[in-house]
This record gives C-alpha cells, structure tokens and sequence, in this order.
DNA sequence: AGTATATAGTTTATATGCGAACTATTATAA
DNA sequence: TTATAATAGTTCGCATATAAACTATATACT
C-alpha cells in the first residue's frame, strides 16, 4: 500500500492489481524524470541517449537502421522518428544517407561526434542505472523482468 | 532477456540492472498505450482521467483539490496542470473555483457531468486492468509493488 | 508597517507522444 | 503492362512533459 501514502491517496485504489499497475507506472515516470535530469547535463534527453545506443550496437545491413526500425525498437510512432532525428542530425549526432536499392529509406547513421558522445557517457550512465537499480539482488532483478515480462505478453494480446 | 528478442536488440543490454529497468520502462510504456486507446472510446486521455480518479476520491478541505496538490499526486509539473485543467474545463468534467481564504490557489471540483462519466468508465476500466494483470497472482503482485517500492525510494534520495 | 521571501498559478520555448492525411517509391495483381 | 497495394517517411493538429521567467498573493522578518 506504499503507493497510497507517497501520492497522499486515501482512497482510489480499487483493487491491488490497479494497485500493482500504477506502481509500475509511476515508477517508470521517476526513472524517466531522473534519466532527463542525468541526460540533460551532456545536452541530451533519455531518448536521443536511446537513439545514440541502438545506432551504437546495431548496424543493419546498410551501415545503419531504417527510421521504421528505428520506430519499431524504441516502441514509438513513426513520427516521432523524423522529428527526432531532424533534431539528432541537426546537432550533429546522426546523419541520414540513402539505402543502397531502395530510395525509400532513410539510413540512419552515428556521427564520429555521436559516437564519441555516446562513448563517453554510456559508462557514467550504467553506473547510474547500477545505483538505482542496487536495492534489489539478482534474484529480485529477474524476478522482476519474469513478471513484467507476463504483463507484456497480456498487453500483446 | 526477453527484451532482447521483443526489441529485436543483439546488444546493448549492459547487465541485469539496465536490462531489468528497461523492462519497467518498456512495460509501462505499453501500459500507457493501452490505457489511451481504451479512454479513447470515451473521449478521454489516461491523463485526463486520472485527475478525474483524484477529485471523485479526495475532496480536501474546500471540496476540491488546489492544483499544487493535483500536481504533487500526479508526479508531474505544475505547468501541466495549468493546460490539463483548461482542457478538462472546456470540456465541462471539472471547474476551477475560489479557495474561501487564499486567493492564490485554484480549489478544481469535478462538474455533475465530471462525475457522471467517471462512475460510467471507472468500473469499466478496472475490469481491463484486472485483465492485463491477470498473469501475476497475489503474491507476485505484492512482490512487484515491494520491488518498486524499494527502486522508487532509491530514486527519492 | 514595510520589505523580503515564499507560494500558486500562468506563459513560453522545447521535446516528446499519438493518429490521420499526405507524397514518393516499390511491390503485387489483373 | 498497367492499375492497385503496401511501405517509408513527412506534415499537421493535438495532448502531454519539462524548465524558466513572469504575475499575484500571502507570509515572515526586522
């Protein structure tokens, strides 16, 4: 019931599976609220940092990803993509080059500038996400994925 | 490391911590999906009816809540609120009213019409959150809101 | 009492998020 | 081969999110 107290709710919560859910939710919404603090001191946000990582370990058949792929791995709409790499190429992080047979694609690329970045701030970020995630053991952290994983599973339905 | 395969991602996962946070990300990212393509149906936002959830629940002392307040139960900023409360008042499901003392505080009470739609979905939407928490049972749930419970403080520090 | 500080709410600029309508390009089908 | 489908990306309108600068009001302090 320890959500009850932190939001100063009464009342509300129907049952604890309600319960169980806004608890994940609002602790997604903290972790992403102290993502963009840490972000933002390297002029980045959580998901331009998301962005750097996925072009940083997948490279695709072309150099790069397709803005759809792209999409499809951050779980977000299609235009949200564009404005996002306009915003990622314009600081000079990504650029967009031509796929090879197919001009319908815009592959997507890491900058030496966005490499260097990421490779400077990814070591500082997993020790953050390491801190945060350290109150619980290794059989709590797979504990955790098992379940949120079942209620992943239930929401593709 | 079933991120992994949903996400299509070979690499990237450091370690367990950064795999099990982005698995709470990535859950109640989907969460918020499904909870917005079902309050769709009514013309409402998950947003928007989570702040009529919090005034049908708490009056406070004035017969409403002050959207300072609304803003601390929320978890989010108190320019949000301002635009939020616009909306949901052009909308007819709340009015923003006079504090009996304090002139500076806005006292927002949910409208008959306010109400009147929140009795209508709330039961409704219960229903689909027993649902997608349908795979976890007792136990797991309180586990999973323990181990929130335990990343949130650390994110409180 | 009068000044400094704190609090509540608003506005602006910026970065996300969605769906729907649009263009360009490629693939399929008749 | 030509008409139709599907796919990739963009643009638009809207709803959310933050921080920072602003006004109005209330409180605290000397």
């Amino acid at each position: 019931m320890v959500l009850k107290e932190e939001l100063g709710l009464k009342q509300g919560f129907v049952d604890t599976a309600h319960e169980a859910l806004l608890n994940v939710y609002y602790t997604a919404s903290m972790m992403k609220k102290r993502a963009d603090a840490f972000f933002s001191q390297f002029g980045l946000t959580d998901v331009q940092f998301n962005l750097l990582t996925l072009l940083y370990f997948q490279s695709g058949d072309e150099g790069g990803l397709s803005q759809a792929q792209i999409s499809d791995m951050m779980l977000v709409n299609r235009a949200n993509i564009t404005s996002l790499v306009d915003r990622m190429e314009k600081a000079g992080f990504v650029e967009r080059t031509a796929h090879s047979r197919d001009r319908r694609f815009n592959i997507i690329k890491l900058t030496t500038k966005g490499r260097t970045l990421f490779e400077k701030v990814q070591p500082i970020y997993i020790e953050q996400v390491r801190k945060v995630m350290s109150p619980l053991n290794q059989t709590e952290l797979n504990n955790l994925m098992r379940m949120t994983e079942k209620i992943r599973k239930e929401l593709r339905r």
